[in-house]
Parts: structure tokens; C-alpha cells; sequence
DNA sequence: CCTGAAAATGAGAATAGTCTCATATTTGAG
DNA sequence: CTCAAATATGAGACTATTCTCATTTTCAGG
């Protein structure tokens, strides 16, 4: 298995750590192999090369392993978007911008998305961490005249719907830059831009 | 356990078919309450009032059951759908029926829409089935000049998962008006209608 | 090197669910 | 009402997985 995010954090720390890391990392190949609810501890430590029991010596369940794999990804994540974002003004170019990198970030590290659309799923506290971001943006687009929407729990609940079919689409069929401009346009529409404006707002994403 | 959509079905028949009954709509409750991968056979016969081994006189595995649960309801929901929907010939009004309608019955039968919800994301079958009256209704749109929108596979996918989270949304909070105008209002814009003409469109579903 | 503390090990006990089959019960056609 | 066929039963064999713990191995500071 190729060095995960988790042992790259943790080379330097104690054994401890490493062997946490590699637990983690190996979760999330598996996750990614079998889905959440498939995934063994068995295959975890297999994946990992470690006994069995040693899981035990590390986390308490299944479940306490997951959170951790998707809370570290999810950190991850929204650190090199953080990145990518600083210094973009306009709304619809923050959403697309957002939208479009996250993506490609998990097209680079498709084993991350299958932990991170399955703990959306599951754990509401990180459902919510990922709407901080979402829902700031559109804000500011309400604010700049730019999106014509209602800023609803529910609203957030569908962009974030779209941009998971993108994902999961890209996740099978391989990336491909349609989707993503499509995902990208289609949620401006639901923000409320007039399609003309909302083909408009995607040309920063490169021509079709 | 009140009588479900299958054994009303199965009165009259012959025991084999009563017994089969029984055990779907179990399988309908089961699932609605513990989700498609939590649900055991064991709790689908007790649930039933039968032994364990009868499952095994009707079904071979848990998939079978689930299939033809699923598909079943499929069935009747699109059988109501299709008695709703004659007559109506503007594409808009025809997909904001269509969902809100279908919205409608599983907010009536609840228990339907975890199954319904589950077989979606499993089943791809199911996914193509439920996905040709929607397209059809798209590309109606699309000819009347109603709609601005290329129809691919990924934009009904699109579309499907607005559906689909509005119908988590309410599972969960109850059955909600105004989450299904939204919605609808939503779809349309996806569809490329302008803002104020989706709004128009939705008020046939009676004032806000 | 030593050596004691920390960590890993893996055999097997515990738990959970599936599936079989010899037997008991029910059904409905005659 | 009778009885052969159809159906239901549920104990327990089987399979799969989790979880424990006495023992072994590794590690890092002296």
C-alpha cells in the first residue's frame, strides 16, 4: 500500500502514532474498496499488515475509526481549499472555485471520497463543518445581488446533493471536466442566476 | 402490524402468496426502520409473525426480498403517479406534479420511500425505471422551449438527488409544503427556467 | 548492549446472523 | 370430512466477525 495521508502526518512521531496512522490509512483504502458498511476491522488491519488485535490497542469500534479516517480527510481538505480560495471576491466565482477544486481534490485522491461522502452521510457534525464554507459564500452572493435564493438548512442540503452526484459520477465513470462544469452551472441556476449569467460564471473553469 | 400495500394485494389468493405477502411487507417495515443493510431476515420473520425457516420457502436471499419489495412499489407508486399526471400537457407543470405527487404519496406511506430510497442507490434497474418518465417530461420541456437544458444521464441524476434529499429532509422532519415547493421551484431551475418564471410555475401548487 | 515499559500478537471465546432439514401443522380439493 | 400435498416450524449446524488477553516482541533511555 502506498503511504496514506495519515503515516505522512505522522512520520517523525512516536510508534504509537505510526501505527494509528497506518490503521487509518487502511481504512480508508478499504472503505474506499468495500464501502462503510462492508468494511471490516479484519480487513482493516489486513490491509494495515498488523494483527488483529492490535485495532484494539488503537480504537474502541468501527465507527470511532471512520470518524477519525473522515474528520482527518475532512481536514485536509478544507486546508488546501482554504488555500486555493484566498483573495476571490465574487460569489459565483468563490462557488465555482470551491466546487470545482474540491472535486478535483478527490479526483487526485478518489479513496478520500468514498470516507468523505459516506461520513456526510452518517456523522451530522460533519455534515455541518463542510456547510460553514458553503453557506458563507452564498451569502455574500445574496449580499452582492448576485444569487436570488433563500439561504435554507435546505438549500445547502440540496447544493451539497449535486455536488456528491458529481462526485460519485466522476468516481465511476473517471474524472471528466463536463461533469464538473456542468455541477458547476447547475448550482448557480439553483442560486438563482438566469442561465445565460450562469453559463457566463463557469467560463473561469476553461473553455468547454 | 397493520395490513400492508402486499397483503392487501394477496386477499383472496392462496396461502403461498399470503405467506409471501406477509414477509414483504415486513421486509417494508423492517427496512423503514432499521435501513436496507441493518435489516436481518430474523427481524423480517419476526416482524411477519412467522418462523425463520419460512423466509427461506419464499426467498433465497435478503437481496431477492428487497428487489421485489422495492419493485412492487415502484409498481403502485407509478400506477397513482400515471392516473395523476393524464392530461397534464405543459412540461413544467408536468414534472413540478410529478414530483410534488410522488413527494405526496411517500409522505402518506413512508415506510415506502426508505425502500424506495435504498433500491434508487442499489438497484440500478430501478434507477433507469423511474428515470423514463422524468426524461420523457424533460424533453417535452425542451421541444416546448419551456425548459434551456441539455438532457443527459447526469442531469437526470441531478434532478433524482434534488428529489431524493427532499424526501430524506421530510422523513426525517415531517412531512413539509414548503420543503416540496422548493424543491420543485428548484428543479425547475436547474432546468433553465428564469428565476421569476420558476416561481410562476410552482403556484400551482397553491399559495405559499 | 541491557532492561523495563509500551506495543503487537494471534489463538480462541463470545456473539451474531444465515441457512438446513426432519418434523408438525395446515390447507383445500374431492 | 378426509387425506395427500403444501406449507410452516424452530432447533441447531454453520459461517462470519468482533473482541479479549496471556504471551511475545519491539523500543528507547541508560
Amino acid at each position: 500500500m502506498r503511504q496514506g495521508h495519515f503515516q505522512d502526518q505522522a512520520t517523525g512521531q512516536g510508534k504509537r502514532a505510526r501505527t494509528r496512522a497506518a490503521l487509518l490509512d487502511a481504512t480508508v483504502a478499504v472503505v474506499a474498496e468495500k464501502g462503510m458498511e462492508a468494511a471490516k476491522i479484519s480487513d482493516i488491519t489486513t490491509a494495515a499488515g498488523l494483527a488483529n488485535g492490535t485495532f484494539y490497542n488503537h480504537f474502541t469500534d468501527k465507527d470511532e475509526i471512520l470518524r477519525e479516517a473522515a474528520y482527518g480527510l475532512g481536514l485536509e481538505v478544507a486546508r488546501q481549499l482554504d488555500a486555493e480560495m484566498a483573495g476571490i471576491d465574487d460569489a459565483a466565482r468563490r462557488v465555482v472555485t470551491a466546487t470545482s477544486r474540491f472535486i478535483a481534490i478527490l479526483m487526485i485522491e478518489p479513496d478520500w471520497a468514498a470516507v468523505l461522502l459516506g461520513s456526510a452521510d452518517h456523522l451530522p457534525g460533519m455534515r455541518e463543518e463542510m456547510f460553514r464554507y458553503l453557506r458563507g459564500d452564498i451569502e455574500l452572493g445574496v449580499a452582492q445581488g448576485r444569487f436570488n435564493a433563500e439561504v435554507t438548512a435546505f438549500l445547502l442540503d440540496q447544493v451539497a446533493a449535486l455536488i456528491a452526484v458529481a462526485i460519485r459520477v466522476q468516481l465511476q465513470e473517471g474524472a471528466d471536466p463536463t461533469v464538473t462544469r456542468q455541477v458547476c452551472e447547475n448550482i448557480l441556476r439553483l442560486l438563482g442566476m438566469p442561465p445565460a449569467r450562469a453559463r457566463k460564471a463557469i467560463e473561469s473553469l476553461g473553455p468547454a
